[in-house]
DNA sequence: CGGGTTTTGAAGCGCGGAACAACAAAGTCC
DNA sequence: GGACTTTGTTGTTCCGCGCTTCAAAACCCG
């Protein structure tokens, strides 16, 4: 029954509040951490001189002259202090290590010529880690491993229910990754994570309610931040857009038996109206801007049909912003504005009036530190517990 | 810049911890409450004191034998704390006094012949707290006003947006009632309010994810429950399934325009399907029981549809529990289980498998509740700070 | 019916942790 | 170069909770 210290304690609280603070914000002066906190000068001269004592923060000189007054010393995260970040697709493994810094010193892609198996994965990881470990990463801290999965993962041990293009099902890819490089290791759904990363970092900055939504090759994946924090519902698998079915107004506008978004608004449909079988993003994105009326109609008919089930979406959660990746976000640019009003007129007014959308700003990298964030939360959470020091 | 105790300190925590265990759970022992927070006996005794000082819980002797050794006192709320719950309807006003016990000491239901104005509203309002205070609430102490109003309500504010039964268009209700009543108020949806009391009370207990939708005579409103918290978005607007458009597999399913959910199911409908003009809602699902074959194809419609509605919704959201209430209750309890697999059938499995459809469990009681439930809302964050005594 | 056991409340003490106050240090401004 | 401003440092104070000891109030059992 007792409960000394370990509880969750107010210091606990504030060297989390600190270590959040310069991992997000970025290097910030002890003046600016006081005012951030509301905490007192001497406890905040105490706090980071924890976390520098744990190897979390380092501290330096102060920046040159800006007001009068003593310069105050800028406390930033230690660079040295990465979780490895992975996410497996069909073609290829994506693997980087990413900093407390949010700096991103190795990062490696290695293509596959077949699906990669769980354990296979997992000796991919544990093998690139090793090597890191005696080269770039050699005098980093690895704090743990983070993955972006497209698929369902079970919030409460990270597993892999069903990625379907990985062909995974029922994997405990969590306990084996976790066991394979003997590093704590969380597993998330790519769109999740996503949208994560945007929400920190990106183009949800700033808003406490959000609604992401990115359109690949093989479907429609989405995630919700709510209350400023991931919405992982009662099992973990929020944000399956992709499998609702939005009305649709015209009988002409159908393509699929079933009315099923990711059938009716797809990246395959969209290259067929082009007449490219296969392109990355960018070349999507042009082709679609020069494209021809046909195709511009293809284009239509995707905005209209994905305008009702994000309308939907709005309705429901009244986010702030909804964000847009992938092909959604290229068949939306064509006319941001005009999306916007399509959506909104199919949205109750009160909630259309705030409403922005946005197309998603952190490109390749956004899983990656979707990932490192999810395997940095733990650090976030009770600094103090993972660095003894 | 001095923050001397009014901080967020650990203390209110800790008391609000508590008030919050005895209005949530009822009358708990102090040997409950020491097992329930992990606090020590002594901290636990020195709360309680200080609740009980300010007026906000009582202690009473232990209950008569359970096992063996000293007998604990049993804390329960204060019943003379109470809450003043108001509904407006376009037929009547519905004023009641919640108390923190959970006891509904008084209640009216005024009917009027026409359409209130919120001027007449708050004065109704002030008009029967103050008769109240001369008879049933002499010896109580009214903390706050709380408002359901249908429809949209600002969070930040308690402005009403637009309330189109009621006819209130940015209508600065709160602070109107607040003014006239000299009392803290809260005005919040209907629907909102009413997916808190069943998250507390009622068919949602025990769920930290729940999508609550009603269906009343001037629609379809509904509530979502997130992290265990409402959900309120970023104006306050969440809920708004009426407005959505889901997808309509049979073209013969379809009856309005738009395709709008609550034009498609419907109480009117309902009521012309089964041969009535008006009936309350008993009424109305006794007559969908022993309803004949064109009145069942309706039934069967408008729960094809809401279906579609209710599996983007958990296709999105994930949640534990949907619960239904009105005449969606009516239509979904023809054959609950039934229902719940046709939801499941358009769901991602794994967020189908452990979903429950369940119907509303707090009947008229529900939106008094609810309105309560958002008046206490300060008062169980910070004791402290609102019965200093 | 009376002693042993169990569980709890009461009171005093100790400690973690943050705020405060006074002083020193390190800059800018004039 | 001196006045001013802002900040870090150090020692003290105070709040809040845990712990220990002791007494009280029940049950169990012979």
């Amino acid at each position: 029954m007792t409960e000394l210290s370990p509880a969750e304690g107010v210091r606990q609280r504030n060297l989390a509040r600190l270590l959040r603070l310069v991992h997000l914000e970025g290097p910030l002066s002890r003046a600016a951490l006081t005012e951030a906190t509301g905490l007192n000068r001497s406890t905040i001269a105490d706090l980071v001189a924890e976390l520098v004592r744990g190897g979390l923060v380092i501290e330096r000189a102060p920046d040159p002259s800006r007001r009068v007054g003593r310069p105050s010393p800028i406390v930033a995260a230690d660079p040295g202090v990465v979780a490895i970040a992975v996410n497996p697709e069909v073609d290829a493994l994506t693997i980087a290590a990413v900093g407390l810094d949010r700096g991103i010193p190795v990062r490696e892609r290695i293509e596959v010529d077949h699906l990669l198996t769980t354990d296979e994965t997992a000796r991919l990881i544990a093998d690139r880690i090793g090597r890191w470990q005696d080269d770039d990463l050699a005098a980093a801290r690895i704090v743990g491993v983070g993955l972006a999965v497209p698929g369902l993962v079970r919030a409460a041990d990270g597993l892999v229910r069903n990625a379907p293009h990985l062909r995974w099902t029922d994997a405990p890819l969590r306990d084996l990754v976790a066991e394979t490089t003997g590093l704590p290791t969380t597993v998330g759904n790519d769109a999740t994570l996503g949208a994560i990363a945007e929400h920190l970092f990106g183009a949800a900055a700033g808003f406490d309610d959000v609604v992401y939504l990115n359109g690949g090759a093989s479907g429609i994946g989405g995630g919700l931040i709510v209350h400023g924090m991931p919405l992982l519902g009662a099992g973990g698998y929020t944000g399956e857009f992709g499998q609702n079915r939005p009305g649709i107004a015209a009988a002409t506008d159908r393509r699929a038996d079933d009315g099923v978004l990711e059938d009716e608004v797809s990246r395959a449909r969209l290259l067929a109206a082009v007449g490219l079988v296969a392109a990355d993003e960018p070349a999507l994105a042009a082709a679609v801007a020069v494209a021809g009326p046909s195709a511009v109609e293809e284009v239509d008919r995707q905005r209209r049909i994905l305008s009702t089930a994000l309308a939907n979406a709005v309705n429901a959660l009244n986010p702030g912003v909804v964000v847009l990746g992938g092909f959604l976000a290229t068949i939306a640019d064509v006319d941001l504005a005009g999306f916007t009003a399509l959506v909104q007129e199919q949205t109750m007014s009160a909630n259309a009036e705030e409403l922005q959308i946005r197309v998603a700003s952190l490109a390749e990298d956004r899983l990656l530190i979707g990932a490192a964030e999810a395997a940095f939360s733990e650090l976030l959470r009770d600094p103090a517990g993972i660095a003894p020091a």
